[in-house]
DNA sequence: TTGTACGCGTTATCAA
DNA sequence: TTGATAACGCGTACAA
């Protein structure tokens, strides 16, 4: 039985013999057409659209030790909890930048500890030139990875082993990451707070192994240095737990008239058990979210004032500051542009 | 200035050298090892753990034709209507399962209909074995696309232009697709609504040229089939499109009992404008969703009764299918397996 | 400006 | 069972 294989592609090869031209000139046209004289250029156009000729990536990949490939790594317990709309937006700003410039884009979500492995034996084998990675606690084993084999990396959201801004400790000037400006968001709502004479303010923190968390707790603390810490509770960035937070908060300090939330979904719980428990919002009680989290903000009961982030433009940012390292040859590269910082912005609606 | 090349990685050239074998052998034990004799084996990975060797995964490619790589293609407008908890969680089942057969998934995302140029060159590139794709609306050039270049392709969500299980038409054995049984699933939501005495059941119909929400539709009308015309209205599957089409019901028919929605968010939009126009829910009137979604379902006021598709598990079985077709020998391999129908539960809450 | 020829790291064929 | 060796398709010194 003869070698029924499915539509050979042309190659380059093919190309050059159409156009009558040698391969190396052919792909010269492929690859910019630079030093090739103008009717040559236009012979091989012309022969690879009669061909119908693609590259051949692997082939090309080989030669220039280039794969045009970026992986996004997202960890799946944080996809679940953190909610999903988050990193479907910040993956669509990803989507962007490297499609504008070519370059795909390689989905690994981490199940637990025992994937990295997996991811190990996948960067290091060479199928992208770089990496994006999300969310990572202080103890994530990524890093390590990452820098062991020389993988250009960009996180998305402060590492916890890095220092934040502002805060004293070793700068983290030679780690590339994109972050919003947690710690002056968090204070901007508080102190919005505060303008509309709220007295007793109230902090649901997120899950304080993330810097994201710790940072808006921080900034909190930055306008309320001197506030009960009776009055700050730990949540995890879910509406349960959120609402479990509110309950104890109430129990605590029945007196509260404001509560400022690590983030919107948290932020929705505590709506839920301030009606609950016969509080209105916001006359009793002001509420304020963080995220403007798509269809959870604005359709919340009542609508949600809260901090938005520009999470499509963090993700775009991370892809150009990946890129932007990768373009300058590679591995070594020059070291990596240190972190982003983007600004936030308050949205008010009628919680407070 | 000598080439100053990052670290280069062991080949397997190198390999074979440290263990004293041909480059041949040590391939074959790269690969399973049959066929070599157990001390050579063993010299082999010896040498490629001290050398820390990872196969070129270009190189491999190159000759096997093979690139262990699965492109899942969202269409953008989709990820953002649909609203996102959708696709993260089919997305989750089906990286878990191509995580298991050692292939990567590659994420395409579809801004707007220009950008399949650039989705038709980089499948016919030959960057991946196979594609996975969603949601297709009737018109859209992607089943084209994929059958003009011969790329094996299951589709999540029955495509507009097979008939539906059970309808007249056309069957569609040899298109690969899996799907919830959204017409099932929709008979049971009203049958139940019936068995609660409710008698003028309206239904919230999602986008009609996708076909998820005309199968949901012809479920509605296979139990209702004299049911006034006037009880259905189309929403879009947004809140607000639930709220416009719930309000649209009440001017058109204020006596409605019960409202079965297309899905979880228009169910929300609706219960928002019950609430607002006086009616209690379930008591004046009940709500059915369809979907159960993460954060959607549970957390409505008052939660949802719903129909729960597996998401994750269709997610998984269409991995599944693609790797299946692939396993067999490439491109004009088998016939790709007909359609995969998932079954539905109906999930009572408070709703109804 | 164009062409020749070599190398990228693997797998696969064929003898031995 | 093992080992040479020929592809795989492309980029690029180097020579012309």
């Amino acid at each position: 039985m003869p070698d029924q294989r499915p539509v050979d592609r042309p190659t380059l090869e093919a190309v050059a013999a159409r156009a009558g031209v040698s391969r190396a000139t052919a792909s010269r046209v492929v690859n910019g057409g630079d030093g090739v004289r103008a009717h040559l250029v236009e012979k091989v156009q012309v022969a690879i659209r009669d061909l119908g000729y693609v590259p051949n990536p692997a082939a090309r990949t080989l030669v220039t030790r280039r794969t045009g490939a970026v992986a996004v790594i997202i960890p799946e317990p944080e996809i679940r909890i953190f909610s999903d709309p988050f990193f479907s937006r910040q993956v669509r700003g990803i989507s962007r930048e490297l499609t504008a410039n070519d370059t795909q884009l390689v989905l690994l979500l981490v199940e637990d500890r025992g994937d990295y492995d997996r991811i190990e034996r996948y960067l290091a084998g060479g199928h992208v030139d770089g990496a994006l990675a999300f969310s990572l606690h202080t103890d994530d084993p990524l890093p390590a990875i990452v820098r062991r084999i020389g993988m250009p990396t960009v996180y998305g959201g402060r590492p916890g082993w890095t220092s934040g801004p502002g805060e004293p400790g070793e700068p983290d000037g030679e780690v590339a990451y994109v972050d919003a400006d947690n710690r002056a968001g968090a204070r901007e709502a508080v102190r919005y707070l505060l303008t509309r004479g709220r007295e007793r303010i109230a902090h649901i923190a997120g899950p304080l192994d993330q810097t994201s968390a710790a940072d808006r707790l921080s900034g909190y603390r930055d306008v309320l240095p001197q506030a009960d810490p009776e009055l700050v509770a730990e949540g995890d960035f879910t509406v349960a737990g959120g609402a479990r937070a509110m309950a104890e908060l109430l129990d605590r300090r029945p007196g509260i008239d404001a509560v400022f939330a690590a983030n919107d979904l948290m932020a929705t719980g505590a709506l839920r058990v301030l009606r609950e428990r016969g509080r209105t919002v916001p006359d009793d009680v002001a509420v304020v979210g963080f995220d403007d989290a798509e269809l959870v903000a604005e359709t919340a009961d009542p609508p949600l004032t809260t901090v938005r982030q520009d999470i499509e433009g963090m993700g775009h940012m991370m892809a150009g500051l990946l890129l932007e390292t990768l373009g300058s040859g590679g591995r070594g590269g020059r070291p990596a542009p240190g972190p982003v910082i983007t600004s936030t912005e308050l949205v008010r609606r009628v919680s407070a």
